[in-house]
DNA sequence: CTTATCCCCTGCCGGC
DNA sequence: TGCCGGCAGGGGATAA
């Protein structure tokens, strides 16, 4: 369920103190979650090198390492998919809260875990730095925050895409980071009907998603980096968007009951009247 | 090329 | 209380 600002959160978390850390022992306690099939290797890759850099694209995060005895560029890569999480502790009190599927530790005592409930999570070791050699991540549109589109370049996107606008919102190969929630309250903030076909969207609907999407990553960031990730569902979860998960509550701005659909199989919120057109 | 459907997994919650 | 269907912040494979 991860998004782009839990992604940006994770790697700005981890870029805080891992670059310069020498990774002393990696545990693979999982091997469902290696999108390579060779579990063997990993140790042996993984134990003695130095994290050199952390970096995100879309919702995807890399781990880059010092170069291998044999002058190899090797890069840890991580997906959350929908219930993974990275838990760093300096030590470990009792049994964590989810099953531990990877584990590495550092030189300074450090222990990451990654945590993963529905086992969705992936984690490639990139045999190279580059983001396009990895075929899961070759494809990935500009990123949201980083990349963010013009409101000619997404006007051009939208023009061929028949598909609702909620949809293409969340399609990686257009726009990199953006999920369910980010394309539901990306909607709501610019007031627009989330079935309206993408390409029947008229230019200034476009301006005003096209502006919004940073200003809500930024928000979404800003907000969520003050607490611990949880996820729906999780004892202790807070739901705080105004509209994702809210159905049958009134709308912040008109409190107008909150309406569920599904669309391409994703449950959609979103206020009936606020969001009646484009 | 585009889009739609099914599938992968585990666990929680509400309804009966 | 126990069971059961629905649902969950992901994306890939496959089919049309």
């Amino acid at each position: 369920m991860p998004e782009l600002p839990e992604f940006e959160i994770h790697a700005r978390k981890l870029r805080d103190w891992m670059p310069g850390r020498r990774i002393l022992r990696a545990t693979i306690l999982d091997e469902k979650l290696l999108g390579d099939p060779d579990p063997d290797a990993w140790q042996p890759i993984l134990a003695g090198r130095t994290v050199t850099a952390v970096r995100r694209e879309a919702k995807y995060l890399f781990l880059d390492l010092d170069p291998s005895p044999a002058g190899a560029l090797h890069t840890l890569v991580a997906h959350l998919r929908m219930t993974g999480r990275f838990v760093q502790d300096t030590y470990v009190v009792g049994t964590p809260a989810h099953p531990t599927r990877f584990a590495m530790t550092l030189d300074d005592g450090t222990r990451v875990r990654f945590e993963d409930r529905r086992r969705f999570g992936r984690l490639w070791l990139s045999p190279t730095p580059d983001v396009a050699a990895l075929p899961e991540v070759a494809h990935l549109g500009p990123d949201a925050l980083r990349v963010p589109l013009s409101p000619e370049a997404l006007g051009a996107l939208c023009a061929r895409s028949h598909r609702p606008i909620k949809v293409f919102l969340m399609d990686q190969r257009r726009i990199g980071g953006l999920g369910n929630i980010c394309a539901i309250e990306i909607l709501f903030r610019a007031r627009i009907a989330p079935t309206i076909p993408a390409a029947l969207l008229p230019a200034a609907a476009i301006a005003r998603i096209a502006r919004i999407i940073p200003e809500y990553l930024e928000w979404a960031i800003d907000r969520q980096s003050r607490r611990t990730l949880l996820y729906i569902g999780e004892k202790g979860s807070e739901n705080i968007f105004p509209i994702y998960h809210r159905e049958g509550t009134p709308c912040p701005n008109c409190a107008t009951a909150i309406a569920r659909i599904v669309q391409a199989g994703r449950s959609t919120y979103y206020c009936p009247a606020c969001q009646s057109g484009s």
